[in-house]
DNA sequence: TGAAATTGTCATCAG
DNA sequence: CTCTGATGACAATTT
């Protein structure tokens, strides 16, 4: 077995914790005070910050800041810009979370707005605010949906009222000129989805105002393939949302939604993944409590607001309990403890959802220091794990947790791309898309992560299956019923975008936009009722595929499907792989120019320097031949002589114009001047000691 | 509206 | 012979 010749090969380390670790050291730095160097000024409130931070996320700190010059300068914001909402956008900047509630976060959209915040008013506010508020509306409405609208110019001024009339309009700040990109801000248009509803029932109830939207949003030629899809009886929601939304709309948010319909603000849902088929599931909810003045006037306001709430959480935690002993064998009766209780009453809450060790006891209620975080872990059984051991299912569940690890990963690269992403998305959720019901989907089990890939900041995993009517996130998925029947399909079938293959129909898919391939994909995927996902299938190693096949009973038709769909989600990986060999191998080609290049600027520096040396060296022979000619009065033989050893260009003739004549005198040829090649051998030849024909000379 | 970019799929080849 | 990965080519879609 021969070695392979040894190769140099380079290797790249990618931290996926360094940049997180960077922005917690910078605010770290920014709250202890430490190196920063300007005082931003907002309704006479000081905030220290950095810089470099602050113009990283804001068009108008980019402009201001980099015509500071002083340390320590003062930068005072424009009047429309209020403390309360440039607080949480400065604290955005360090952490990339947002905090807010209904009552700021109109501020806060204003102040975004003025100072151009990236990522935010596009990615969150446009998404979040008419769910946001819509949900106030009850529930018995259909949500609506925000879209890219950057054709519609509505004013921009001033600062919105908090309510919904003018959320719907959707007044806009300008943000400071000095981004003509920013002064386009997009702005949402309102589609009114309800899954089959369709906009009609929307535009009843929203109005003009969101039927304008509603016109700018099918306008809207970014996703028109969701569009299309909603016209299908969708909701339009979740095409825009990313394929995890839709992927796993069969759950709902309970917790979120009394969060969103109190004055508690953002959800944020980390991915939780509920297993069924037996395997375990976790679900826990993380409720980040805010400091908040509950004894203010607008606490009190909404009292009666928030007590609701909390009902509604709690019954539909309950709900949610219930839901998943449907789906599993035995739930444990969620209760929700009175110090959860305290942090649900609190605006601003931030509920996660995530992935909890299946617990054996009670749901815990744990509070972690600093941040009042609650943890309630609402467990589940975990029976099917516990006896778990058969082989299959150890296939299964390895693949599946392959599955997961990658698919979370996935879901969280999708969730940081680009709008323009939103193909990759797409077929993972896509359901939504369909009115036909029967669209297999799997999960009743209810994990649903709600996305928002077009807008990159919004991340919203729902895994708790209880009835999403008031999550603000949800609603549409609720809606739409997207209560996805895949009879049988493990979950982990829906944590990723090839997963979608299986469930029926694919938001996307269902838009025409797949070739007939793709339907027929579609379609077989639907007659074909596989009892675990496509991850699985994909994600088994070759050994553990065929054993899987064997220990499975398939028919002929799963049996092809299975194959089929494993060939081409590996060789659609492998593409992806290729692709990006091939753009590396360019960018490495690109850097290699670029050195060449440099290398090659080098080589003429020096090739000039040395001709610049030439010059003045020929020019110093040149002086001393002159000199040697005209003082040594040589013999013609002499002059022939030197003439053979003059450079080529200070021939001897320049010396001597009369030289010709004088040498045919003498019935002696001129010597030719060497040729440039000759020349600098004979000055080596001189210089290495061969000074005989000077001394012939003299 | 057309060009460019992106992505999935198929066919083919080599290991 | 089968499976897998790589890759060119093509088509559909998005930007």
């Amino acid at each position: 077995m021969a070695m392979s010749a040894p190769r140099a090969s380079v290797f790249t380390f990618e931290s996926t914790v360094h940049s997180s670790h960077v922005l917690r050291c910078l605010d770290d730095q920014r709250r202890r005070d430490v190196m920063c160097d300007v005082t931003v000024v907002v309704e006479g409130q000081s905030f220290r910050a950095h810089r470099s931070v602050l113009a990283s996320c804001s068009e108008y700190f980019t402009h201001r800041i980099s015509s500071l010059t002083q340390h320590g300068a003062v930068l005072t914001l424009p009047q429309e810009v209020t403390a309360a909402g440039f607080e949480p956008l400065l604290k955005f900047a360090y952490t990339s979370k947002l905090l807010f509630g209904k009552d700021n976060v109109l501020e806060i959209r204003n102040s975004s707005s003025v100072l151009g915040f990236r990522d935010l008013d596009e990615a969150c506010f446009e998404f979040l605010l008419p769910k946001f508020f819509s949900s106030t509306k009850g529930s018995a409405l259909c949500p609506r949906k925000t879209c890219c609208k950057k054709k519609r110019q509505l004013s921009k001024t001033g600062s919105c009222t908090d309510s919904d009339a003018v959320l719907l309009e959707e007044k806009e700040v300008k943000p400071v000129d000095y981004s003509p990109s920013q002064q386009e801000v997009a702005r949402p248009c309102e589609k009114s989805e309800g899954s089959k509803l369709g906009s009609q029932k929307s535009t009843a109830t929203l109005a003009a105002a969101a039927e304008g939207a509603n016109d700018g949003f099918m306008r809207c030629p970014k996703y028109r393939k969701f569009q299309l899809a909603c016209g299908k009886g969708a909701c339009a929601a979740e095409k825009r949302l990313t394929p995890a939304i839709r992927d796993e709309c069969g759950l709902s948010c309970s917790p979120c939604s009394s969060s969103a319909n109190s004055k508690n603000e953002t959800e944020r849902t980390n991915p939780a993944r509920l297993r069924d088929n037996g395997a375990d599931q976790r679900r826990t909810t993380e409720i980040h409590e805010k400091t908040i003045d509950v004894g203010s006037g607008e606490a009190e306001k909404n009292t009666n607001e928030r007590e609701g709430d909390i009902m509604k959480m709690e019954e539909e935690m309950e709900q949610a309990a219930r839901v998943s002993s449907r789906d599993r064998s035995s739930v444990e009766a969620v209760s929700v403890g009175e110090s959860t209780r305290l942090a649900e009453r609190s605006p601003g809450l931030i509920l996660h959802h995530c992935p909890l060790r299946a617990s054996a006891e009670a749901p815990v209620i744990t509070r972690s220091q600093g941040q009042e975080r609650f943890v309630m872990d609402l467990k589940d059984d975990n029976k099917t794990r516990e006896s778990g051991g058969e082989e299959p299912v150890s296939i299964l569940q390895r693949a599946e947790e392959q599955a997961e690890t990658e698919g979370e990963r996935g879901i969280m690269d999708r969730a940081t791309l680009p709008a323009n992403n939103t193909r990759e998305g797409s077929p993972v959720g896509s359901d939504e898309g369909s009115s036909d019901p029967d669209a297999g989907r799997s999960s009743n089990t209810g994990s649903g992560q709600l996305q928002a890939t077009s807008e990159n900041w919004v991340k919203l995993h729902v895994n708790l299956s209880s009835s999403s009517s008031d999550c603000p996130f949800l609603q549409d998925l609720d809606q739409s019923k997207c209560l996805w029947k895949g009879a049988g399909l493990s979950e982990c079938a829906s944590h990723s975008g090839v997963s979608s293959l299986n469930s029926g129909e694919d938001g996307d898919s269902e838009t025409e936009t797949e070739g007939d391939s793709e339907a027929y994909t579609r379609e077989r995927a639907r007659q074909v009722q596989l009892p675990f996902s496509v991850d699985c299938i994909v994600n088994l190693s070759r050994n553990e595929f065929q054993q899987l096949l064997k220990q499975q009973v398939f028919t002929q038709e799963q049996l092809e499907f299975v194959h089929d769909m494993r060939r081409r989600s590996k060789n659609r990986l492998a593409a992806q792989r290729c692709r990006k060999r091939k753009l590396d191998c360019i960018h490495n080609l690109q850097c290699e120019i670029n050195k060449l290049k440099t290398e090659r600027e080098k080589l003429m520096v020096e090739k000039s320097h040395l001709s610049q040396m030439k010059v003045t060296a020929r020019h110093s022979v040149s002086v001393l031949c002159h000199r040697v000619c005209s003082e040594a009065h040589l013999q013609p033989e002499q002059l022939q002589v030197l003439a053979k050893y003059m450079p080529p260009d200070c021939p001897l003739t320049s010396l001597f114009p009369h030289i010709d004549a004088l040498l045919s005198q003498s019935g002696l040829p001129l010597q030719p001047p060497a040729s440039e090649e000759d020349w600098c051998r004979s000055g080596r030849d001189t210089v290495t000691g061969d000074g005989t024909n000077i001394h012939h000379r003299h």
